[in-house]
DNA sequence: AATTGATGTTAGAACATTCTAACAAAAGGA
DNA sequence: TCCTTTTGTTAGAATGTTCTAACATCAATT
């Protein structure tokens, strides 16, 4: 299951649309202490009369309070969701902006996007990987700022290839064995 | 621009779900030599005429070639769709089995969803950084072993910390000497 | 209190995607 | 050939999300 569920009125899955707006209004809640519509267009770039309708769709199921001209707010189930999509964000920006050292802007662009279509533990994933490059020495900062280099500087970084030489031929025959793994879409 | 564009009818981005059934067309192509409207349905959990429907809107698009009745085939621009989609979708795939460590299904169906919304540049860092774990010793199919097990057998791999004493004598050598940043690979 | 500008709502429409029910063509026996 | 099954199509409806145009309310100023 990806998508979280709401306890409130329906028992259907919560589009990732609506997750946007959840996570929209929760952001906005902690920024700006009351939240408005118009604000929330702004944020998710579309009209007011979309928000007003998505609103009643949220309310009907238990996600938010909302009344006619006043503040909205989220419901325990619909901060539940905002909160969880915040997390989700946050992990994947990091990944994408701290692992694959992806400017700020797109990597949380592209995290916004990312944040609905994988699954939690896909998501742990992601988590433990950096989590354990950081524990792990030999996968450390050091290490990334090589892939920075190799990034930055083209294909082959030549001290990454030294190494390779420094190293038993036990190493590089594993090293070889994953390369054919991975480079095997030769399909034209 | 995340989106690939077709130079046919229409001047509009394709949709995800467009994307979808060019890719599924595109593989059942290669696997069948004849594409029917049941295998598309098939493929991608739909009825048949959701898949006429369709086709005729990629008709109109210049992506397919569809005639009532008769087999459907991709045109350059469809196809040209198709297998960016199955490339995007090997990447990411090849990413989550190979780095992330995720079951094969699993994997298979992350992959899918993330192909549509990730743009070129962010594949390209997925590549590139799997490149580069495969080219770097210090980060090759040893060391992703060791996160393997960090994954199975709980948060804090003892092996990792040990490891890192034990490659003091000969490697950390090496390192050390031929190594000019090597510093901020002291933690826990 | 009346006016004005910002903010919010309703109504109605459009679009993409999907479905079901009913009909139509193709294919393969008997 | 006629019949049956498989495959494909049309028509029509539903859902979810968005828009524009028009109207309503609120807040502030005069």
């Amino acid at each position: 299951m990806t998508r979280l569920q709401n306890s409130g009125a329906v028992g259907k899955p919560l589009t990732s649309v609506m997750e946007d707006y959840l996570e929209a209004i929760f952001d906005l809640d902690r920024d700006k202490k009351v939240v408005r519509v118009k604000d929330i267009a702004r944020r998710l770039d579309v009209k007011m009369p979309t928000v007003t309708s998505m609103l009643k769709t949220l309310s009907d199921r238990g996600l938010v309070y909302y009344e006619k001209y006043e503040y909205v707010e989220l419901t325990n189930d619909g901060a539940d969701v905002g909160r969880e999509m915040r997390r989700r964000h946050e992990v994947l920006r990091k990944f994408l902006t701290n692992i694959l050292k992806i400017d700020f802007k797109t990597a949380d662009a592209e995290a916004c996007k990312m944040e609905h279509t994988l699954s939690s533990d896909t998501l742990d994933s992601f988590t433990d990987f950096m989590e354990f490059i950081q524990m792990c020495p030999r996968a450390g900062e050091n290490w990334l700022n090589h892939f920075e280099e190799y990034r930055l500087h083209g294909r082959r970084p030549e001290k990454c290839a030294e190494r390779t030489e420094q190293f038993s031929c036990d190493l590089k025959q594993r090293v070889d064995s994953m390369k054919n793994d991975a480079s095997s879409d030769n399909n034209a």
